[in-house]
DNA sequence: GCCAACGTTGGC
DNA sequence: GCCAACGTTGGC
């Protein structure tokens, strides 16, 4: 079992829509970059626990708690010309992007970016780090405790 | 809207 | 395989 932070935009999901969908489970379509599929398709498993997290939006932080409910598994938006997560060069036989589907677990008070860097504990973390712009970043479990213990 | 940082592309 | 140019991310 690991431990992920995984940053959605709420203009496109946020923990609500997560909360208000079928089964409060999404498909984390629309990850077009090779080192966080590589995270979702080679690391990832059903139970693992993910930080949900805002960004590019006027409160970026940490908004709730989900879990990670399948398998890698290839997202279909890359194969769907009129997505903007189309991609041509992918085939059914071999899909270039994969993705997992996610559950709601709760939602937390946001746990935002200043707050964050405000601990030493979570100093290391991925997410913090300068020019950081990986979606998807592991999260040790000590800083998962942290975060689900101390602040949310 | 700015811009630093980073990933990808493509010519050579 | 190098690397310049370009596009994107994402906080501010």
């Amino acid at each position: 079992m690991r431990f992920w932070l995984m940053k959605s935009e709420p203009d496109e999901a946020s923990i609500d829509d997560l909360a208000a969908a079928p089964k409060r489970t999404l498909p984390w379509t629309g990850v077009r970059n090779y080192q966080a599929r590589n995270f979702m398709r080679d690391m990832m498993g059903i139970g693992d626990g993910v930080l949900f997290y805002h960004s590019s939006c006027p409160e970026p932080g940490i908004a709730g708690i989900a879990e990670v409910v399948s398998d890698a598994y290839p997202d279909p938006t890359q194969f769907d010309p009129k997505s903007p997560y189309y991609d041509a060069k992918s085939t059914r036989e071999t899909p270039r992007w994969m993705l997992v589907d996610v559950r709601f677990v709760k939602k937390i008070p946001l746990v935002s970016l200043a707050q964050l860097r405000e601990h030493p504990e979570l100093a290391g973390m991925r997410v913090l780090a300068k020019g950081n712009r990986l979606s998807i970043t592991p999260v040790t479990e000590d800083e998962w405790r942290f975060i689900t213990k101390a602040l949310a």
